[in-house]
DNA sequence: CAGGTCTCCTGCTAGC
DNA sequence: TGCTAGCAGGAGACCT
């Protein structure tokens, strides 16, 4: 599941495969994963367009186009693969953009969570600025940035913490990991965390996300950039962790479900 | 209006 | 061994 660090990796990907490619067609498999803009005009408006450069803002892929913006997310399990047009098509290849130099940018994506819209430029910003807040690196990401976020919050951390309008990029994996580094238990209310907590979170979430850039993000299942695996669920020390001694106390991992999202945690370490 | 629940999907797995 | 019900989950829609 692609959080900030699988698609910073997937992003570094495409900028090297795809940037300046001109599109000549595209093949549209399954409708429903353009989500604004319909078929025949989602192909009207971007053949002949050339992919002038690839950004990334929380969990968003941004394709900056000749004279349009088009947005990507991944969701659970969306992968882009660059191949051959002579390379056969595979099951899940939801749609097809087929550059002039006669390679293939394909979106396969198994679940068929994943979303692509069509933009003008301004309505991309616009869309993105709605829904998303500071970036884990953001100077104004502050402790007190989140305390005035929190402060009527009753919800569980571990679920503020997944609003991307708040921080932008944390996935359930990271925000389980972010949680045991700072010795909070996942269940307390966002409400009830110090000040002091929330700049540990901060600082804590900063190194994380950095550490799995670094390592090309978290490969479980069936996440995978082009290709390539991450190798930061050999750092994990909590998610997926059920049953395993805590490393800092030796307990044993607990999971429990909040918020319908499964939620690994040292019940010792991690305090109510 | 905050906070909860449902929905979209397919593939894997537990249980019989 | 083969079948199926249940589960997983990001984020928007919808309900209370």
């Amino acid at each position: 599941m692609p959080e900030l660090p699988e698609v910073e990796t997937v992003k570094t990907v495409l900028v090297k495969n795809v940037k300046n490619k001109t599109i000549k067609d595209v093949v549209i498999n399954y409708p429903r994963v353009i989500e604004n803009v319909y078929t025949e005009e989602f192909i009207d408006k971007i053949v002949h367009q050339k992919i002038t450069d690839i950004k990334r803002r929380g969990k968003w892929l941004i394709f900056k186009l000749t004279d349009l913006t088009m947005l990507s997310h991944l969701r659970m399990e969306g992968k882009y693969f660059l191949e051959t047009e002579l390379e056969p098509v595979k099951k899940h290849d939801l749609f097809i953009l087929k550059f002039t130099d006669g390679t293939e940018l394909r979106y396969n994506d198994t679940r068929r969570f994943g979303k692509i819209y069509l933009f003008k430029n301004e309505e991309a910003e616009e869309f993105l600025d709605k829904r998303l807040g500071l970036e884990p690196w953001d100077n104004n990401l502050t402790k007190e940035y989140l305390s005035e976020k929190f402060v009527t919050k009753k919800t569980p951390i571990k679920t503020a913490l997944l609003d991307q309008s708040v921080i932008t990029g944390l996935g359930n994996i990271y925000v389980n990991e972010v949680l045991f580094l700072s010795k909070i238990n996942p269940n307390r209310r966002a409400c009830d965390v110090s000040k002091e907590e929330l700049k540990l979170i901060i600082k804590n979430t900063r190194e994380v996300l950095e550490d799995a850039i670094s390592l090309g993000g978290t490969t479980i299942i069936s996440y995978a950039a082009g290709h390539q695996i991450g190798q930061y669920q050999n750092k994990l020390k909590v998610h997926f962790k059920k049953g395993h001694p805590c490393e800092k106390c030796n307990s044993i991992i607990k999971k429990e479900s909040i918020n319908g999202r499964g939620t690994y945690y040292c019940p010792s370490c991690q305090k109510k």
